[in-house]
DNA sequence: TCGTTTCTGCACTGGTCAGTGCGTTATTGA
DNA sequence: TCAATAACGCACTGACCAGTGCAGAAACGA
């Protein structure tokens, strides 16, 4: 759903001992690309090690073990995930229906982009519940910057804008859902396009 | 999603032996309410004899196993959907806006009530995997059931028509995943509210 | 009542999994 | 060059899991 930021950390202060043979971002992205294909549970310490490059020995010392990658996996792509996608939704332009639109946008190049995931790694995590906190923070943020967004739009009403945000976040998520079954990136777009559509519609009624 | 359906099978033709000790429409119901709270992988065999009050050895006699069982509960699961939710959208009324707001207010019913799981063993499998064809045939039938009823509402051209049907469809899928994640009847009936207030606006549009 | 058939319940097992222990290797600072 | 430190990589293990084997129980027909 998103692409990978590799942003380098703050420059190190120089330790002792044997440095690090992986890149701590690298085998983060490479576990939230194993973790969303096969998910939580059926993602074994075996393919997580072919995956990363890296030894379970090294996964423990580092992360803390399966639950602790998991969850570095899970962070990871949610802050990325509000960076790139919702936070521009929270503070945008004065046009509401542009923000929501380049939110869309946004959205349909990272479900069909080639080197990102064809799905949202919290979306799969909320039928499977192995990370509650991030599901629902996930969905909060999504609601509140449609809502937001909307009410810089300015020609509805209180209950339709509620209703009309609403309906986009659950949208949102079964085009996640649907991208994450069909491998067809046509149709994944069109599922998009429908929802880019209506939203026009929203525009033009102004 | 949907209510059990509990109807009993053709009359028994008089088998020998000793006769079972319990009923295949309720050990398939628990294993539906089993596999959905917890996914498939991470239902294990004694989760099931607990839930099901069925011995493995049955389960592996009468299912063929943990798979067999788990593809019993998805069949039967969709065949509910398909005849309670999708059917009546497929062949409904002359008043097609008034089909989906019945199917709207099926699912909500569904998702609400308190003797059924909270969400659709089907969206959870998206996400996970586990039987990628019932995925895929839940979502080709109610897409071609959306479509058909607003085809018969009569008042879009195609392309409209296709758009909103696969908003719609998106939309179902989303809020079944909000139902699995809150446990709150309330927030799911405003999202189920949230689409039907837009229906009726298409419908006022005529 | 007795032989046949079918289902049940318990114990067992081979395989797989996440996690651990420890000798080895690579790097730093003195 | 050597002690200290930190990461690596291999082998191991205890736990758990799905699935199996089998003796006994419960029904039937005759």
């Amino acid at each position: 759903m998103v692409q990978k930021a590799s942003e380098t950390s703050a420059v190190a202060p120089k330790k002792r001992g044997r440095p690090p043979k992986f890149d701590r971002d690298e085998v983060v992205q490479a576990a939230i690309t194993a973790f969303f294909r096969s998910g939580y549970e059926a993602t074994t310490l075996a393919d997580i090690e072919a995956a990363t490059g890296i030894d379970r020995s090294t996964l423990y010392n580092s992360f803390g073990g399966k639950a602790g990658l998991y969850e570095s996996a899970t962070r990871t792509y949610l802050e990325l995930a509000e960076q790139t996608l919702f936070h521009p939704l929270l503070v945008g332009t004065d046009d509401g229906y542009a923000d929501v639109l380049t939110f869309l946008s946004n959205l349909r190049t990272g479900l069909t982009s080639a080197d990102a995931i064809p799905g949202c790694l919290i979306v799969n995590d909320m039928a499977a519940g192995a990370d509650p906190d991030a599901a629902a923070r996930y969905r909060a943020t999504m609601e509140e910057g449609l809502q937001r967004a909307l009410t810089r739009a300015g020609n509805l009403d209180d209950e339709r804008r509620l209703a009309r945000a609403k309906l986009l976040a659950s949208s949102v998520l079964g085009v996640n859902l649907v991208s994450k079954v069909t491998a067809d990136p046509v149709e994944i777009a069109t599922a998009v396009d429908a929802m880019e559509a209506e939203v026009r519609r929203w525009q033009a009624e102004g």
